[in-house]
DNA sequence: CGCTTAGTTGATTGGGATCAAACGTAGTGG
DNA sequence: CCACTACGTTTGATCCCAATCAACTAAGCG
């Protein structure tokens, strides 16, 4: 029992680092003595379960969270009771970068699924960043990547009709979950109808009416939140995403 | 003559100062030293005149800029030959946060009247960081503070209608420009009608009769491109931000 | 097995896009 | 200086996509 305990720890401790740490340190080498240091200040936590919260708007700011297993759904309260649902973070994503400037959580962070979840005391990765550049540059990328990334759902919310913002979404949640190892077009959605819906700006009709669309059109198999892609092609076309090596007719 | 020179070399000095570092130092204590070695780096270019670029995607990325005099638009192509645009940069506000992950600048930088932009050699500016732990923890802030502006950005296209966005976007204007020590009533927007609607994701005539819509009740005086605000209240109630000491009557 | 919540589908409505046209305003060159 | 052009802005008329309203079905759950 205690040997297995043992086995089972380093599982963990190896699984933490294929998962947490691949966001700090895979881009660009740190050598195996920051990593272990690094690893050194990643609190691991217990499984946490749907509905529970990582965090809540108004506390106070002391760790970012990697999810390492399951998904995460970040939302801020807009004002007259409604919510905007800010992001969907899965395996290997980080979450709490917006409270950094403020001290303070200025959303919520709650589970979908159950999941495992590592804490990071940002205190600590800030003096770890000091005296290891390569790790201080990562981190500048990584907040970088999210503002990259927020820069895109601008343009989606902007600029793009409800049919190219659910195949972004899609397309989205395929490349991110196969860049986990998981299959980029069988995989099971954790968050509801209302939760894409408020994401993308859409009423929940609209979304399960798009479902039903793409599913006669023969890009998508939808059983509950059970989704199959079968034309990533087209619904990469509907989204919007232009295949670089393609014919290109108007250059402009 | 030569005198005069070095006055005004002087003066842009102690004017970059106030403007271009305060971004960078202002919130926390930086010593005197680290203040002139963070100084040392900046480069101070020479005034730049509408339509000028910063840099344009696909550039390599090497610096960040800090608008010291005028405002800068960033804007992304869409597919389509569309293009959204991501936001108004205005005196003190950092320019070319999102391309340090990349390396390489995804959306463009243009000027949109005669401005004074400060250049920061971002890898000069990163050494810096690495021995001064409080300027590495403001950088973190600052990449943070874009990711919460964004995200409040996310809820105005996602969740308002046409007279909240516009509302909030005057709002935004006058805070924004009040913080740099000019007027939070009177302004002149440097942008077109075109520009700002693409901005909100309205089309031009939407942005045009809300002006016109705002004057008639009162809130505004619109000329052309200058604004005066009448009734920041009420523009502040449209715009849905609560006022925190008024009675709430919802608290849920 | 009721009860509640999530999801689907249909009917209707409305906010804002689009189309169309007039009107400055700025710039350009004769 | 004024005609000419081009562009930005405003205003009006119409249309359409997606929200809303409404009814129903399917799941989850005590």
């Amino acid at each position: 029992m205690a040997q297995r305990k043992v086995i089972s720890f380093e599982n963990i401790r190896v699984a933490c680092r294929n998962c947490t740490l691949s966001q700090l340190c895979l881009p660009m080498g740190l050598v195996a003595e920051d990593v272990d240091r690094l690893d050194g200040i990643i609190k691991r936590s217990r499984p946490m379960h749907r509905g529970d919260h990582l965090f809540r708007g108004g506390e106070r700011f002391r760790s970012l969270f990697v999810v390492k297993t399951g998904s995460v759904k970040t939302y801020a309260p807009s004002s007259e009771g409604g919510e905007q649902v800010l992001g969907f973070h899965l395996p290997g994503e980080i979450i709490g970068l917006d409270a950094i400037e403020k001290d303070c959580h200025a959303c919520s962070a709650k589970v979908l699924e159950t999941s495992a979840i590592c804490e990071i005391p940002f205190h600590r990765l800030e003096e770890l960043a000091s005296s290891i550049p390569s790790l201080q540059h990562q981190m500048f990328r990584l907040l970088s990547k999210e503002i990259g990334h927020d820069a895109e759902m601008l343009l989606l919310l902007g600029k793009k009709n409800a049919e190219e913002r659910l195949a972004a979404f899609l397309i989205s949640m395929s490349k991110r979950l196969s860049k986990r190892g998981l299959s980029a077009t069988d995989f099971y959605l954790s968050m509801s109808r209302h939760e894409i819906g408020n994401y993308l700006g859409l009423a929940v009709e609209t979304v399960s009416r798009l479902f039903t669309r793409f599913q006669d059109e023969g890009l998508l198999n939808v059983d509950r939140k059970h989704v199959q892609v079968l034309d990533l092609r087209s619904l990469e076309g509907i989204a919007g995403i232009v295949q670089a090596e393609d014919h290109q007719q108007h250059s402009n």
